[in-house]
DNA sequence: TTATTTACCTTGTAATGCAAGGTATTTGTT
DNA sequence: AACAAATACCTTGCATTACAAGGTAAATAA
């Protein structure tokens, strides 16, 4: 994956850090990313995103009940998922030291 | 913009901050892209987002001569080109916090 | 005069983000 | 029992984006 592709990822790789830590299910995540400060995250956006993660092999999934509601799919981090997830945060690390050192040249 | 919109613009604000330190033609900055760390933005992404920015009116250009090839178009800053950056710098801000909490929250 | 380098632009494609809408399940209310 | 409300999932269609691939034009060098 390119640097630019990346821009487009950025949510794909804070999906799979969430993921990686807890099973979690869509519509949770929607309100998580909210937390964390991403706000206006849609579903529109998580659901299609979730799924092509789980086409890509990074995550699966699995039904359970809900106290409240319908069933909740919840996805969890393949090894190739944590592999990507690995991969992200180096593409991250990069991206963020090549703006940081736009901003701060060109606008000393 | 929302921090969601923000995501497609990174490379946007990237060149707003270039653009204010110094002025600059379309071609030389996928050269100075490279330089930053940015690999592989070609002219079929930067030359669209340079006419896309003068249309909304954060840029401005004037043709001048070159010494070896046709003229080059030479980019500057609007008022309203230098308040996008100052707005985007904060929303790098926010994007960055954001993504850095998720990741160190979420992979310990 | 032909090739090379510089420099700009356009076209078409794939992928993205998202608003808007639709469906199904459980619980609570009337 | 009937209905509403909350939960939870998914789809459709649109605008935007990144980009490869190609095209044009100007200056210099061979």
């Amino acid at each position: 994956m390119s640097t630019t592709q990346m821009m487009k990822g950025i949510l794909d790789g804070c999906l799979l850090a969430i993921i990686k830590d807890t099973e979690v299910y869509g519509y949770e995540l929607a309100e998580k990313l909210e937390d964390y400060g991403f706000h206006s995250f849609s579903e529109g956006t998580i659901y299609p995103l979730l799924m092509r993660m789980q086409k890509e092999e990074l995550v699966t999934s699995t039904l359970k009940k809900s106290t409240a509601g319908p069933r909740r799919k919840y996805y969890s981090l393949t090894e190739k998922g944590e592999s990507e997830l690995q991969h992200f945060m180096e593409r991250w690390q990069t991206l963020q030291a090549s703006v940081n050192r736009v901003l701060s040249d060109e606008t000393k």
